[in-house]
Formats: C-alpha cells, sequence, structure tokens
DNA sequence: GTCTATAGGCGGATAGAC
DNA sequence: GTCTATCCGCCTATAGAC
C-alpha cells in the first residue's frame, strides 16, 4: 500500500483531498439528501476537479457509503451516550433527567446532527445497510448505556428494564423528530422539562403492585 | 368552473386522468423519494403521456405537493387514531393496549404508510410546508386522542396527561421507525407485545406518591 | 386535452494533457 | 494525482399536430 505526505498508510491516495471531498461531501450530502447531490457540488463544495473526486471514490454511491459509514462511526457515534461515571452517582431521577437533557441538546451540540439523521430516515429504503449501521452504531448505543442502568441501579426495580429503556430512548427521539425534523413546534407546543419529568416519573416512581 | 364528465366541477382537467396521474406519482414518489422520481416514470406509471402530467400540474413540484396534501389529508389521516367507542368501555389496560396494537398494525393494514413517512421525513428539509401537514393531520390526530382518553377516563390519575400522551405515542412511532422503516428487528430484537405490555403498566400502575 | 417529438440543460462518469 | 475538456444519457418542461 502506497505511502501518502502525511505518512499514514491506511489510504493509497493523498489523505489531504480525501478527507476535502468527505467534508464536502457532507456538506452537501447533508443539506441536500443523496439523489438531489451532484458530483459537481460536492467537487466545489471540496475545492478540487469532479476527475479528482473520482479519483478517490470510484462513483457517487461509494462516496456516499464511505462518508454516511464514518459519520455513523465517528463523528455522531457517542451522540447519545450515556452520563459520566460522576453523574450516574446521583439518584435515579437526576440521571435520567440529565440522560434526557443529554439526547435533546443534540440539536445545539451537532447541527448537523438533525440533517443527517434525516438524510438516514430518507435513504433507508435505497441504503439499507447504511440504516442498520445507524442503529447498530447510534440507537443502540443509547439502548444498550440505558439499558445497563436500570438492569444494575438498585432503587430501579423495573419489571423490565430492556423494554423500558427503548419507551424512555422512543419518547426522546421521537420529540426531537416532531419538534425539530418535522417542525412541529408550533403546532405541538411543549417544554422539554415538561415532557422529560413526565418520561422520568412514569419510570421512577415506584408501582404500588409488584407481581 | 369547468364541468367534467365526472360531473365534478372541482376540478378543471380530466378527473380520470387526474386520479390516474395522482395513483402513478403515489407509486413512484413514494418509493424512491422526491428527487429520484423523474416524470417520465410517473407518466409511465400513470398510463398518460408526460404533456397530460403537465396539463394536469404545473410542474413536478406542484405535482408533489397535491400528492402529499391528498396522503395526508384523506389516505392516511386516521392511520393513528383511537379506538371505537366500544373499545373505550374496556378498563384502561385494554383500551392503551388496543391503541397501541392498531397503530402498529400500520404496517400490515397500510403497506404504503412507511414509505410515505420515509419520504416525509427525508423531504422534511426541501419541504417544510409538508412536515407541518403531517403533524397537523397525523401526528396531532394520535395525540389528540390519547390525549383525551388519558384526561377524561376516570381510574387513571395523570399528572400530566398531555406530556403522557406523548410519550405514549413516541414510544410507538420509534419502535416503528427502528424495527421496520431502519431494519433494526435482527439487530434489536423485541417482541411487540413486550413493548406495548411494558409501556402500558408504566402508566395504568397507579403511582404511591402523588403529589 | 392528449398525444409525439424535441428543445435545452444538467447529471454521472471518463480521456488525455501535465 | 490533479487538472480541463468532453461524452452522452436522462432530466424537466414545452411546441405543435390532432
Amino acid at each position: 500500500m502506497k505511502q501518502t505526505k502525511t505518512g499514514r498508510a491506511d489510504r493509497s491516495l493523498s489523505s489531504e483531498k480525501t478527507e476535502a471531498i468527505l467534508k464536502g461531501g457532507m456538506q452537501e450530502f447533508l443539506a441536500h439528501g443523496y439523489a438531489a447531490t451532484s458530483m459537481d457540488r460536492v467537487a466545489i463544495a471540496a475545492k478540487v476537479s469532479k476527475a479528482t473526486v473520482y479519483n478517490h471514490f470510484q462513483d457517487k454511491e461509494s462516496l456516499f457509503n464511505a462518508l454516511i459509514q464514518r459519520l455513523v462511526e465517528h463523528k455522531f457515534s457517542t451522540i447519545f451516550d450515556g452520563a459520566d461515571a460522576q453523574i450516574l452517582q446521583m439518584p435515579p431521577q437526576a440521571v435520567l433527567t440529565e440522560f434526557a437533557n443529554r439526547a435533546l441538546d443534540v440539536g445545539t451540540q451537532e447541527p448537523q446532527f438533525l440533517n443527517f439523521m434525516r438524510v438516514i430516515l430518507g435513504e433507508s429504503g435505497r441504503f439499507p445497510e447504511l440504516a442498520r449501521a445507524f442503529v447498530r452504531n447510534i440507537e443502540q448505543t443509547a439502548f444498550k448505556s440505558l439499558c445497563q442502568y436500570f438492569t444494575h441501579c438498585p432503587q430501579l426495580n423495573l419489571a423490565d428494564p430492556e423494554a423500558t429503556a427503548r419507551v424512555f430512548v422512543g419518547a426522546i427521539v421521537h420529540f426531537l423528530i416532531v419538534q425539530e425534523m418535522l417542525h412541529g413546534k408550533d403546532i405541538l407546543p411543549m417544554e422539554r422539562d415538561r415532557l422529560i419529568a413526565t418520561l422520568v416519573n412514569l419510570i421512577v416512581v415506584k408501582p404500588t403492585e409488584q407481581p
């Protein structure tokens, strides 16, 4: 395998250009989706010629796959990650509230994440493997992290921690989708704190009957 | 306004052709999304010439808007609707279970609904008004219906019925998105009944402390 | 109102100079 | 490896016959 200027052996072509193309591709694909993005505009955004793009990636589909794969595995992989060890020492109510708040801060922390999710959802028919990669790296991360907490936290005696984790993540992600992605804020107004408080209460308040 | 063969005065051109074009457009747009759909293929699917398509709709965007608007307002508007009056007499546990099951039956009842939702989500950046129409006609329908039940059902003494309804709908819709739209069944297996039972239990089992 | 035929442009992808 | 220039097909949209 060829060696490049930057000394990295894991790519056979100039890493700088590859990075520029991926960055330009991210800008264009996340803004317009797969079909509405042209390789001309990717090249312009990357400040290289179109031929250079095709020197680094076999075709449009390859570039898209490589780009989304990288976003799924690196840039956004920890976006729904659990809280720090420090926070985990607090009472469950606080831990879960913090977890939910972190997840919903995504809009401000990673401004491109909403577009990223839009593309994943929109292209999940044409690119099922990218959708699965999203589930494995992002949905599953959030889910497993919560699930572990639900299982090991002594105060919470949940009958089904796994299913409860799904409910939790579902409520949060769906809230994000309706309010932000689908522009539903003005139609179905709901303060974030109110949703989180209700969701957390449903889980931490002990039921009277335990079969 | 001109009168057509079918006697309907609400359209100035042949209703039969209009219907055919909308049907063909639905097939193509729901399968491939906005950008990847060509007017040629819409014309072929509708079994008319491309010029006829342009006689009935100003351009591609107009056709797409008209089509989605109709799907949102008619074909899919009641898809997350509440249960019958008969079911509402049953105990809350049964009512909520039935509601959740109906929503998740969508996949089999309206096979195109998943594609429809994919397109709405995928195009919510380029067509924000269609996304809002989806929220108003579909998300809000499910939400209001549940909300009314939560508010008026005497057994359930929920602190915040509105927020609870959001949690409920969110858990169901997100389950649908991950398992079906994102092909997550094999990665994060979870039986539908298990999720529903857990979700319903979180809501109907009375908390010990009521502030 | 509906068709066939076509204009005009932009798309993905490549040839060949350097 | 990167560029400029170009191929060629498919795209949206329209002209004009009937």
